[in-house]
DNA sequence: ACGTACACCTA
DNA sequence: GTAGGTGTACGTC
C-alpha cells in the first residue's frame, strides 16, 4: 500500500446489528431463513464497491477488508470483569446471519478479518493507523461512536446507512471535542450499553467542557481541586481511578497482531458467478441482477450456492416459523380509506397536494421575514381597512395579546392581523402583519405609572368593528394555539367561527417528532426565530405583564406572531391534504377547540370546606407519623428527602439496599420501603404512610383551593390538545385528570367536587375500551366472543392460560390474567411484568409465552406494528392518526426496545383516545338536538371517562342519550368488531358518581 | 430563578 | 411494560 491508495474497513459487527434494527425485521428466505441483516450488508458492499463515487465518500477504493469481532473473551474483559456484561443475547433472528454476512463477506471476494482476544474496533483501528503511516487515506464504514477517536484528516467515517462521511470537524460539531480527546471523553462519560463506568454525574456536555479547561483526562485528575461545583468535584476526585479503568476500556489498541498486512488488503475482481451463485442461493433477485449485468454473466445458468446455517444452540429450526413470514407489515390494515390518500386531487393551480405541499414548503423556507414592515394600528380608519382586505381575501393572521398566560383570567391588551394579499399565488408570499395596541399602560411598575398610555384605539370600539369579522364564517381565521384566544375572545362577548390552527395541524402531521409551540414551528418550516417573549417583557423578577410592554416593541413581536402563524398555515395546510390528514384534522382536532374551551370555561363546583378540613385531618395524621419516624429514626431529618432517607435507612440503620436509582442513589421507592417492610423493619412502612398522606395534603387539599377563580368560584383547568404522541388529552393547572381514586383516603378528595345545587354529577366511563380496541384490531376470536358476550375479560384469559374454569376463578389467577391483559396494551416485557407481579423474570417470560401460545394473533399484531413503525417510522389509529417514533431504529438496545413498546402501545392508546373524542365533538349537538343544551354541560374528561353537570330534572334523560352517543362513538368511520361499553351514574358528588 | 431527580397521583 | 402532571429537595446559575 503506498500514498494515494485508499482503505476501505468495514465494521462488519457493528453493520449487522445496526442493518438488523434499521431494516424490516422479518425479512425472510422462502424457507424463513431471517436474512434482512444479510441483504443489507451485500446491498452495501456492492454500492461501495462500484459506486463509492456516488456516495458521500466520493471515492473508490483500492483496498478492502470485513473486520468482525471473534468472540466476547478480549483483553478488556480481563482488566475488567464486568465489561459488556449487561449485553443481553443477540435477537434470535439474528443469530444464523453472522455466519452469513461471513460467508458473503467471501463470496464478494474481500478478506474476512477477525483475532482472538481483540474486538472489531481494534483490529480497525491497527490497519487505519498502518495504512496513515504509509499516507494512504482510510474510510471506516461505521457509526460507531468508540471509532471516532481515529479520525484524523486521513482516517474519515461513512456512515452507509444515512450516506454520510465523517471528519473531524463532524466529530468537534457531535461531541464537542477533537478525535484525539475521544478516548478521554468517553472514559469521563462510560458508556452504559458496553458497561464502562465513567464518572457520575458527568455527561458528555459536561465533560467536552472539563477536556477544553483542562486539556485531557490526567490534567483534569491532577488538578480536580480546582472544580467550582462541589457535587462535581467530588466524583470527579472520589472516581478517578474509575475514569482511569474506563480509559484503558475505550482507548483502542493499535498493535493488534494481524495474520494479512496491508498489501495482502488490496481490492481483488468479482468472481462473478461465485457472488451470483451466492445471491441466487439468498433469494436475493435485484441485487443478483444488478451483478449479472455489470460481470456479464448469465445468471440462469449459474447453480445457486449450497448455504450453510449456523443456528445458535437454543434456536429453533428455521422452518417453524413460516406463519409469521407472510403477513407483516399489515398493521391497522382496516383503517378507513381515506380517499385524499387515494384519489389525487387538482389544486387550482394545477399541482398535486404533494406538490403544492413541496412548493409552499420550500419557498417559505427561504421567504426573509421582514418585522420592520409592521405597523401599528391606532386609528379606527386604518383598522377598518385591515378588516376589509381581510373579508376580501376570507383569511387572516389572528393572536391576541394579554396580560395571563390564564385565558380565563387574561385581559385583553391588544391584538393583531395578518392578511396574505396574493392569495391566488401559490407560494402565498406577500404576507403583512399589523398590532392593535389596546390597554398598554405607561410607567413601567413605577408608581406614578399605571395610567393608560396614549394613542390607544379604545377596546370597545375596536372590539365593535372586529366581531363581525371573528364571527364571519366566510372569513377563516387562523391561530395558533387558539383555544386560548378563543376563551379569551369569548369572554369579550366574541365566538370566533371558522378557523385553523396552526398548532394542531402540525400536531396532526408531526405528532411525535417535536412540540408545537409557534417558536419550535417558526424555526423548522420558516427557518426564522421570532423574538421571544422574554426579550420584551423580561423575565422573572424583571418580568412585566405585557401591558407594560412599550408599544413599539410589543407591536414587533405581536405582529411577528400573526405574520409567522399565517405563514405556517401556508406551509401546513397542503401537507394534511398531501399526506391525507385532513379528516383527522377537521374531525378529531380543529372541532374540539371550542368543545374544550367550553369545559373550561365552565369549570367545577368544589367544596373548600370538605378540602380544608381533610387538609387539617391529613395534617394531623402526618404530624403524628413524624414523631413515630424521628423516634425509630433516632433523629430528625427531612422525610421527604430521598437522600436523607436513603442515608437513615441504609446507612444508619444498616437496612439491605435494594436497587439503585439512575443517578446512584439507593432507591426509596414505594416498593422498595414495602418490600423492608415485609422483611420486618418498622421504619419503612411508616414513610410510606406518611408519603402518602403528605402526597394527598400538598398536591391536592392544599393545592385545589388556590384554583378556584376569583369570579366564577370554580376551578377551570386547562387541557392540551397537542402534548401527547398518542392523541390522548392532556390537563393542566390543576391537572384533573390525576385525582385520586385508588385507595379510601384518596377518594375523599374525589367527594370535594361536587355539583352546583340542584344538579348531579353525572360520570360515564368506558369499560374496557383499550382492551377492546385490541380485539379488534388485532381481530382476536376469544376476545371478541368474550366481549360480545359480556364476559369478565381477565378471567377469561386466566381461564385460557391456566386452564381454571370462570366459574370460582381464585383471585389470584384473575389478578395474573389481569396484568397481563395491562401488560400486552403496554407493549410486554418479561422484565415489567415480573415487576408488576413480584415475580421471576424466567416465570414472568413464561407467561408471555403462553399468552403467545393461546392468542397467537396478539403476537402477529405485536410484530406487524413493530414491523409497520420500523418501516415507516410511525404507527396508527383505527382512524389514521398517526404518532411518531422516530428514534425506533436507536443503535441503543434498551431506546429502541423503549420506542418499540411505545409503537405497540399507541394504536391501541391512540384509538382509545380517538373514540372519546369523537364522543366529545358529537356529544354537545345530540344534547342539543335533544333539547338538553344548556341543561346537561359536559365539564371533564379524564381519558375514558366525561363528567358531566346535570339539572336533577335531566338526569334519567340525559343519561341513555350520553351513554349511546359514547358507546356509538367510532360509527360510522369504524364498525368496532366488539361492542363498546359504558357505565354512568349520577351523584352529587365524584366520589360517589364514579 | 430555573432545571433535574425522585417520588407518586391518574387512565 | 404505555400515556401524562405536580410537589419537594437540591443543585447550579
Amino acid at each position: 500500500m503506498k500514498k494515494g491508495d485508499h482503505l476501505f474497513l468495514i465494521d462488519g459487527s457493528g453493520f449487522i446489528f445496526r442493518a438488523f434494527h434499521a431494516l424490516p425485521p422479518l425479512t425472510r428466505k422462502s424457507d424463513g431463513l431471517p436474512i434482512g441483516a444479510v441483504s443489507g450488508f451485500c446491498n452495501m458492499l456492492w454500492k461501495l464497491l462500484t459506486d463509492a463515487r456516488d456516495t458521500s465518500v466520493g471515492v473508490t477504493p483500492t483496498h478492502f477488508a470485513v473486520i468482525f469481532d471473534y468472540s466476547s473473551k478480549t483483553f478488556r474483559k480481563e482488566i475488567y470483569d464486568a465489561y459488556k456484561a449487561n449485553r443481553s443475547a443477540p435477537p434470535e433472528e439474528l443469530v444464523p446471519q453472522f455466519g452469513l454476512i461471513r460467508q458473503a463477506t467471501r463470496a464478494f471476494n474481500l478478506p474476512c478479518i477477525e483475532t482472538e482476544g481483540f474486538e472489531a474496533d481494534d483490529i480497525i483501528a491497527t490497519y487505519a493507523r498502518q495504512a496513515e503511516a504509509v499516507g494512504a487515506d482510510v474510510t471506516i464504514v461505521s457509526s460507531d461512536k468508540d471509532l471516532m477517536q481515529l479520525v484524523t484528516p486521513m482516517v474519515h467515517m461513512y456512515d452507509s446507512m444515512k450516506d454520510k462521511q465523517i471528519g473531524v470537524p463532524d466529530v468537534i460539531e457531535k461531541w464537542g471535542v477533537s478525535p484525539e480527546k475521544m478516548i478521554d471523553l468517553q472514559a469521563l462519560v462510560g458508556d452504559s450499553v458496553d458497561n464502562v463506568p465513567g464518572i457520575p454525574g458527568i455527561g458528555p456536555k459536561t465533560a467536552a467542557q472539563l477536556l477544553e479547561e483542562f486539556g485531557d483526562l490526567e490534567s483534569l485528575l491532577a488538578r480536580a481541586g480546582e472544580i467550582k461545583q462541589v457535587k462535581r468535584r467530588e466524583n470527579i476526585q472520589a472516581f478517578a481511578e474509575q475514569a482511569r479503568l474506563s480509559r484503558q476500556l475505550v482507548e483502542l489498541r493499535t498493535d493488534v497482531p494481524l495474520e494479512l498486512d496491508l498489501g495482502a488488503l488490496l481490492l481483488e475482481p468479482q468472481d462473478g458467478p461465485k457472488l451470483i451463485g451466492f445471491l441466487k442461493a439468498m433469494e436475493f433477485g435485484t441485487l443478483m441482477r444488478r451483478v449479472a449485468a455489470a460481470c456479464d454473466c448469465d445468471a440462469n445458468a449459474i447453480e445457486p450456492v449450497t448455504i450453510e446455517v449456523e443456528w445458535g444452540a437454543e434456536a429453533r429450526g428455521p422452518d417453524l416459523d413460516a406463519a409469521s413470514s407472510a403477513d407483516t407489515g399489515e398493521a391497522a390494515a382496516d383503517a378507513p380509506a381515506n380517499p385524499a390518500k387515494a384519489v389525487v386531487a387538482k389544486s387550482t393551480d394545477g399541482a398535486t397536494p404533494a406538490e403544492l405541499a413541496d412548493t409552499r414548503i420550500a419557498s417559505f423556507a427561504n421567504a426573509k421575514i421582514d418585522t420592520t414592515s409592521y405597523v401599528t394600528i391606532r386609528d379606527i380608519e386604518v383598522l377598518d381597512d385591515w378588516i376589509k382586505a381581510a373579508r376580501e381575501t376570507g383569511l387572516v393572521g389572528f393572536d391576541t395579546e394579554t396580560n395571563s398566560l390564564d385565558p380565563m383570567q387574561a385581559e385583553l391588551v391588544g391584538f393583531s392581523l395578518a392578511i396574505a394579499d396574493n392569495t391566488g399565488n401559490p407560494s402565498g408570499l406577500e404576507v403583512r402583519a399589523a398590532y392593535v395596541p389596546l390597554t398598554h399602560k405607561t410607567g413601567v411598575g413605577d408608581l406614578l405609572g399605571g395610567g393608560l398610555a396614549e394613542n390607544q384605539l379604545s377596546p370597545r370600539q375596536a372590539l365593535d368593528r372586529l366581531k363581525p369579522l371573528l364571527e364571519d364564517p366566510s372569513v377563516l381565521k387562523v391561530a395558533q394555539n387558539l383555544k386560548f384566544d378563543y376563551l379569551v375572545m369569548k369572554r369579550h362577548g366574541i365566538t370566533v367561527k371558522s378557523y385553523d390552527d396552526t398548532m394542531l395541524m402540525s400536531y396532526v402531521l408531526d405528532a411525535g417528532k417535536t412540540t408545537h409551540g409557534m417558536d419550535t414551528l417558526s424555526e423548522r418550516w420558516l427557518n426564522h426565530k421570532p423574538i421571544a417573549f422574554k426579550d420584551v417583557a423580561g423575565s422573572g423578577k424583571s418580568g412585566v405583564t405585557f401591558d407594560f410592554v412599550d408599544i413599539d416593541r410589543a407591536a414587533t413581536y405581536a405582529a411577528e406572531d400573526a405574520d409567522v402563524t399565517l405563514r405556517l398555515w401556508m406551509v401546513l395546510k397542503p401537507q394534511l391534504a398531501a399526506m391525507g390528514l385532513t379528516r383527522i384534522y377537521e374531525r378529531l382536532e380543529r372541532p374540539l377547540v371550542e368543545v374544550l374551551a367550553r369545559m373550561e370555561e365552565r369549570g367545577i363546583s368544589i367544596d373548600r370546606q370538605i378540602l380544608s378540613r381533610l387538609s387539617g385531618e391529613l395534617a394531623q395524621k402526618a404530624a403524628a407519623f413524624e414523631d413515630e419516624i424521628y423516634e425509630l429514626a433516632g433523629e430528625k431529618f427531612t422525610i421527604g428527602s430521598p437522600k436523607q432517607l436513603g442515608d437513615i435507612l441504609f446507612g444508619k440503620m444498616g437496612l439491605p439496599g435494594g436497587s439503585k436509582t439512575k443517578t446512584g442513589q439507593w432507591s426509596t421507592s414505594a416498593q422498595v420501603l414495602e418490600d423492608l417492610a415485609a422483611e420486618g423493619a418498622a421504619l419503612p412502612r411508616k414513610i410510606v404512610d406518611w408519603r402518602q398522606l403528605t402526597k394527598l395534603k400538598s398536591t391536592y387539599t392544599d393545592a385545589l383551593p388556590g384554583y378556584v377563580h376569583p369570579e366564577t368560584k370554580r376551578v377551570h383547568t386547562s387541557y392540551s390538545l397537542a402534548s401527547t404522541t398518542t392523541g390522548r388529552l392532556s390537563s393542566s393547572e390543576p391537572n384533573l385528570q390525576n385525582i385520586p381514586v385508588r385507595t379510601a383516603e384518596g377518594r375523599k378528595i374525589r367527594t370535594a367536587f361536587i355539583a352546583s345545587p340542584g344538579h348531579k354529577l353525572l360520570s360515564a366511563d368506558y369499560s374496557q375500551i383499550e382492551l377492546r380496541v385490541l380485539a379488534h384490531v388485532a381481530d382476536i376470536p376469544q376476545l371478541r366472543q368474550a366481549f360480545a358476550d359480556g364476559i369478565d375479560i381477565h378471567a377469561m384469559t386466566a381461564s385460557e392460560m391456566f386452564g381454571v374454569p370462570v366459574e370460582g376463578m381464585p383471585s389470584d389467577i384473575r389478578r395474573r390474567a389481569k396484568a397481563i391483559n395491562f401488560g400486552i396494551i403496554y407493549g410486554i416485557s418479561a422484565f415489567g411484568l415480573a415487576n408488576q407481579l413480584s415475580i421471576e423474570r424466567s416465570e414472568a417470560g413464561d407467561y408471555i409465552k403462553k399468552y403467545f401460545e393461546r392468542f397467537p394473533g396478539i403476537r402477529d399484531y405485536m410484530d406487524s406494528t413493530k414491523a409497520f413503525a420500523r418501516e415507516h417510522g410511525y404507527v396508527e389509529t383505527i382512524f389514521g392518526r398517526r404518532a411518531h417514533y422516530p428514534e425506533i431504529k436507536s443503535s441503543n438496545p434498551s431506546m429502541r426496545a423503549f420506542n418499540e413498546r411505545a409503537a405497540i402501545n399507541a394504536p391501541i392508546q391512540g384509538s382509545a383516545a380517538d373514540i372519546i373524542r369523537r364522543a366529545m365533538v358529537k356529544m354537545e349537538k345530540v344534547l342539543g338536538d335533544a333539547g338538553l343544551g344548556e341543561r346537561v354541560r359536559m365539564l371533564l374528561q379524564v381519558h375514558d371517562e366525561l363528567i358531566f353537570e346535570v339539572e336533577d330534572a335531566d338526569v334519567e334523560k340525559a343519561m341513555p342519550i350520553i351513554v349511546s352517543t359514547m358507546e356509538q362513538a367510532a360509527m360510522p368511520a369504524i364498525s368496532m368488531k366488539v361492542p363498546l361499553k359504558v357505565d354512568a351514574r349520577a351523584a352529587a358528588n365524584w366520589d360517589e358518581a364514579h
